[in-house]
DNA sequence: ATGGCCGATCAGAGATACTGATACACGTGG
DNA sequence: CCACGTGTATCAGTATCTCTGATCGGCCAT
């Protein structure tokens, strides 16, 4: 299992099909077709049905390790050449967009001590900042999401990364100021909201599938996806009636209504991700951030 | 970063001897040596000092990722292998020393209901528990350790295996009868004890690297350290005064004394790991054992 | 029916990954 | 301090592997 064959597996799935992996990957058709070729014969099981290419449940199992396996490859170059490369002069910051908001004043102070940093910021999607993170692409990563009051945030892919919880905040249903449930003390269980018009949007707000399993129920679905990062667009998209979204309280603003989220109990949660930090500046923005909890 | 190279890698750092190693491997020590090159010029660094062999700072960052890599892959392996070969007649389980024990009553209801099971149980440490079941040595695997009571197990490399708690337990500082502690009614806090004498009985009882994690302390250390799995032994140790351990309370007999342990609040917990189960009669154990909680 | 698309297969060239032999360096014991 | 022995590095050669480019064959859409 060879980390060249794995990949050309998990590109052939994620484009369905082996002529556009391999152009992707810079082979030959007949390079991936071998490639899959091999690894079917070394675990003596069809891995993908072809025409159209659909992962077996064989491959789908497979699918599931290989990602985190490239992942962690990835991780552990990244790691060794931390260690042996002297420390970038430029700080390389990731977060997730609710995360994002955390940093601006851990920045200032770092300025103020290290007057010479050139900071680069990249807002992306939960998993990017995680894989960045990981495979050295980001000296540190800031990520929100919700979990369980005691629990940390559950990064899946972070195995080998250090996290520190740098901020919680309550949870709250964003709603149109005008809705029936936008009434002041009011309190709110996803039970009651299971046949609400939801608004997904996996990459900004709690994403619908995780208050799904934090709910235990199958009922939540989405009237509406939102695949954007924009704050603001979703506020306009809750107020304008489109729809409800989970949300920490301190991202609303006054033109959309909060009501507090009270069962299942959860909060959200911003956490720092690095690996191993070298670098004095970077070190200096993680305490400056873990201190401001 | 190829597998055979990064086994290769922890089988050298594990010998401390390139000899020794393609010995252990079936290679010539010639293969050996180009195999670490190869690394070394990939990543661009030493990853081992020679003469003797230590590994290098960048090394050691190596390793630690290079083990749970190869684990993974044959995690991988043995899911695909589960999800084609038809079930295993035998149920294979392994167990940590203590969790062994409440898999009795379980398995005598999975044999009335397939009276017709062929069964083995390996007992083994913790470790060798996570990484067969990881590899699909055992079907399913117990696997003792203390947490806090909210939390569960930290099983650092039990990635893509479900955990199920199948029971708890409170944690108890086990000293001889005549101890001066061992009063009734009296009640311990690790504080308490920095300066006692310890017994590191890491395969059997709470390790003390744990429990030193877990109180912030550096105090701690090991006067006797047992290696061994056999609780009757380690109890003796303790009833013949060579010093004391932390046990789960079920764990004790009445020749030693038992005081509750309070901070930090501890508990013993016992937890179930599988794969992917496609086997009826696993899942009848796991279900057997979730349900006896 | 037929053309276009896509995956499988095949043969051959270049790269790789071993072995066995040998050179070299370090730590040790005299 | 030198010589020896143990243990790693290097080298050349060969067997194997892994690509490319060409071709075949099947399925679907027109």
């Amino acid at each position: 299992m060879d980390p060249h064959l794995l990949r050309t597996f998990v590109t052939v799935a994620d484009c369905g099909s082996f002529s556009a992996a391999a152009e992707r990957l810079g082979y030959t058709q007949s390079a991936v077709s071998q490639h899959i070729a091999t690894l079917e014969s070394d675990l003596g099981t069809p891995l993908l049905r072809r025409r159209p290419v659909v992962p077996t449940p064989a491959g789908e199992r497979l699918l599931e390790h290989a990602g985190p396996i490239l992942l962690r490859l990835d991780a552990a170059r990244a790691d060794v050449r931390r260690t042996v490369a002297d420390p970038p002069s430029t700080l390389t910051l990731a977060a997730s967009p609710l995360a994002a908001r955390s940093l601006a004043t851990a920045l200032a102070e770092v300025r103020r001590t290290y007057p010479g940093t050139e900071t680069s910021l990249t807002v992306c999607g939960r998993d990017q900042v995680v894989a960045g993170v990981a495979a050295g692409t980001f000296t540190l990563g800031l990520v929100d999401g919700i979990a369980t009051p005691t629990d940390p945030l559950n990064l899946t892919n972070a195995v080998q990364l250090r996290t520190t919880s740098v901020a919680h905040d309550t949870l709250v249903v964003a709603l149109p100021t005008t809705h029936p449930l936008a009434r002041p003390g009011r309190r709110l269980s996803l039970g009651d909201l299971a046949d609400a018009r939801w608004i997904d949007a996996p990459d900004l707000a709690a994403p619908l599938a995780t208050l799904r399993a934090a709910a235990g129920s199958n009922a939540l679905r989405p009237a509406f996806t939102y695949n954007g990062t924009d704050l603001h667009t979703l506020l306009t998209l809750i107020g304008s009636g489109h729809g409800l979204a989970v949300l920490p309280r301190s991202a609303l603003t006054p033109d959309v209504a909060a009501v507090p989220l009270t069962t299942p109990r959860l909060v959200h949660r911003t956490e720092l991700l690095h690996g191993h930090l070298s670098d004095p500046t970077a070190e200096a923005v993680a305490t400056a951030l873990s201190d401001h909890e």
